[in-house]
DNA sequence: CCGATAAACTTAACAGTGTTAAGTTAACTT
DNA sequence: AAGTTAACTTAACACTGTTAAGTTTATCGG
């Protein structure tokens, strides 16, 4: 058995040796020119042998980006498990999503962009674990806390989280993919969609 | 020159044969899988022949999406002339771009994912006339409005234009690239992130 | 009416893309 | 040593956008 575990072993280490190469390729060629032949040669194999390894094209950049998703998703847990008012935790979560955002486009291009449909229905989200699941949970879980103390109006936790995400999603998308927008400075609009959201639902 | 004319008028024609024969297919294709040599084919033209009337496929696909975006100004300078609340006709607006967006998803991934740079600067943006840059400027004006008849708090124009715009993209791009999102209603969801935004910065 | 010019359109090709069936080489097992 | 299996490659399929060069067609001046 040692010998197949050997070779397991090695099987795992080529996986991993792909994925770095390929996201040495991709952050420095960005999504849209990346390609499995490019990939190939930067490695000295063929073509085919990803596929050995990955299903195909989108398997593999996805795997890169759930990476990047992983480490925010602990980052968040971080910001989530911090002895802070539950507001400003909120905010400071808002902030790192937007800031992590605009900080790796081309990850937030496939992790969004690609693969339409890995979502599933709400049910199937919600019973398969993902980080991108996880990562909804904290997020609905600090709303919770703010309303729980009475720092936010009573209004469904799901409606607000949802709601908090598809507007930043969009300041990021926004930025990403017009390179001039938004006109008025990137931190300042960050700050200004946060704070705006924040106020509708804080009491008083 | 009554020849030449007539043979400009003709050639004006073909162009817009193209264009309606690219957007029906385009509409039944999706932007993902349109392509030159099937519109080609379906004109029953060889694929050259199109790049005598348009620069690229780009260019192609930006005229058709523009047409729509041209009859949303239209509407939106419909609603910004009715005798209504400011506040009401904004909330109107802002539905009225997210209904948009959500009946018709190719055409507003052409608008916002290809041609990255159209845009240019904000200074080149506000110069050059342009469907984007007057739509904008239409929207801006309605906030002004709210602004100015003292129901929304004091606070810079543009910025809260461009909060408003993000935060309304966002809905709809995660609704157009995830099927399944967002979990709530989408209308639910749409009117709920329109009156935070309105909450947010309005009086009392 | 005829030859020159210009416009309209096509053929064939370039340079790519993702992906797969089939074949080859190398290593391990019996 | 022979058979099996895993690893990897070759060659091809079926596409994509795009362009240089060639052909057909129609208009224009003499």
């Amino acid at each position: 058995m040692s010998i197949k575990e050997k070779r397991d072993r090695h099987k795992e280490e080529f996986r991993r040796e792909i994925i770095d190469t390929a996201r040495e390729l991709f952050i420095e060629e960005g999504y849209e020119t990346f390609s499995m032949r490019k990939l190939a040669q930067k490695m000295g194999f063929s073509p085919t042998t990803i596929y050995l390894y990955f299903k195909d094209k989108d398997d593999l950049l996805f795997t890169i980006c759930e990476e990047l998703a992983e480490q925010c998703l602990l980052e968040l847990t971080e910001i989530r498990k911090q002895n802070l008012d539950p507001v400003k935790k909120l905010r400071k979560a808002l902030l790192f999503h937007i800031k992590t955002g605009l900080e790796n486009p081309d990850h937030y291009k496939v992790l969004f962009f690609v693969h339409p449909d890995i979502y599933g229905s709400q049910t199937e989200f919600m019973q398969r674990p993902s980080i991108a699941r996880d990562t909804h949970l904290a997020f609905k879980d600090i709303v919770k806390e703010c309303i729980d103390t009475n720092q936010f109006i009573k209004a469904d936790p799901e409606t607000i989280t949802e709601t908090f995400f598809v507007a930043t999603h969009g300041l990021i998308v926004m930025s990403i993919f017009k390179s001039n927008y938004p006109w008025i400075d990137r931190d300042i609009l960050a700050k200004t969609l946060v704070d705006s959201l924040i106020r509708a639902y804080r009491k008083q």
